[in-house]
DNA sequence: ATTACCGTCTTGTTATATCAGGTTCAGGAA
DNA sequence: TTCCTGAACCTGATATAACAAGACGGTAAT
């Protein structure tokens, strides 16, 4: 016997999901029920379960069960960052809806003072928003934007997101310069967006120009990995 | 106790890795001496491990131990994908390798006959290719080129990455739309990316354009999230 | 009718135990 | 000196067991 049990019970199950034996949001049988289902200890079903929330196919919730995950994810499209999320889900029947975390007057730190292009006493505005579709939580955005943007249109930003807020307003920008990459959910992110420890994220950290080459703002979007996903078109 | 004795080790070892009492590639202490270090059963620790290496901090090696996992990503360039990356990588002293595992003639699924507009009894050619770096695992390119394309490139595709090897062809890529978004590694892909079960991957799906607007490869890269970033500008 | 409580089901945490199968290295055989 | 082998150590897989705690529904009390 090459292949653990516990791989042979969570393939099967995963193959089970995928051809649609269990629907998404369906109950899959309890842990008990495995147990006899496959003539195995419970500890070799925890570890098949854990296999498929690893594989972000199931969650489990205690008290009532393991759970087939939806995987429909939203599309960002990074090509035109100014359009309205919002906007754009509501086409797609999705409410989009923000909780502000946080919005304060900050020293940045060092790293953002650089890349802001500020002198060290410089103050700027910090923000963090919480973004939640169709009342799930989604992504957090934690950002820094010059002080007197962030004084400016204080009341738009905390229920707005930033990008479309500043367009709408008139400041033209001019290009974001971003990286993409994935990492995991530590203990503090992963009870902040509601995912099991470990769970991917995909972080966007942006930097937006205006006119000239002058740096405005400055953050990252952390997102559910099995919530969004980024479109972008290259051109030559 | 409301928070679970594994959470508190890993946490701790977690901070302990973070500021460098355990440097990248050092070895953490045994299972056994993690039990008497902090008075628990071989499951609590063995599931405080689980919690590092889910959030690709560690990784165990049968026989071996448990290492922390060095934190060190190459950054892809999407606003300029024909650069040679290879080149790109040396400059950061990575030599990057290549293993074709495939390069035949197939008859496309569905959904790439559509997007390179092909009527259905048209060939193309399919590749896929293993990137390493260092000798490390590092991504899987699978892609479906036009027929002709692939016929006459053929040597050199099986030993370049595409788009540089078209570029230097003369191929002139005019626009290429992508989706990035992240998955986790299923038992095949795990084992041939060499990372654990449920590892986030991050996939760049992509159709590359010439001239007017005629489509010539469709394909996606799935690369170790751990290993990959990708970075991009957005102009206006 | 509404609320409070309790039993049952379910997952989470943790301990103890055993065998399997890699890795490493020292010591002995060739 | 080289090679083989076995002890010691390490992680992986799996069983049994017990208690904790959240969810839920039914019953009894108000």
């Amino acid at each position: 016997m090459s292949t653990p049990l516990h791989i042979t019970i969570s393939e099967q199950l995963r193959h089970q999901i995928e051809v649609g034996d269990y629907q998404p949001g369906e109950k899959l049988p309890s842990e008990h029920q495995l147990m006899d289902a496959f003539s195995v200890s419970r500890i070799t079903v925890r570890q098949a379960i854990a296999n498929l929330v690893n594989q972000g196919l199931a969650n489990a919730q205690r008290g009532r069960g393991v759970f087939v995950t939806p995987q429909q994810k939203v599309d960002y499209s990074l090509s035109s960052p100014l359009v309205f999320l919002a906007e754009d889900l509501a086409h797609k029947g999705i409410t989009l809806t923000f909780k502000n975390l946080s919005f304060r007057k900050v020293l940045p730190p060092k790293a953002v003072q650089r890349s802001l292009q500020l002198d060290s006493k410089a103050s700027v505005y910090f923000q963090k928003k919480l973004l939640l579709m169709d009342g799930a939580t989604g992504a957090i955005d934690m950002s820094y934007i010059l002080l007197e943007l962030g004084q400016k249109y204080a009341s738009q930003l905390k229920h707005q997101m930033t990008f479309p807020t500043l367009e709408a307003n008139g400041v033209v920008i001019n290009h974001i310069d971003a990286v993409i990459e994935c990492t995991h959910a530590d203990y503090e992110m992963a009870g902040q967006l509601e995912v099991p420890l470990g769970q991917p994220l995909i972080v966007y950290r942006y930097t937006a120009y205006i006119e000239p080459d002058q740096p405005i703002l400055q953050g990252q979007t952390i997102s559910r990995a099995d919530r969004f996903c980024y479109s972008l078109s290259t051109k030559r």
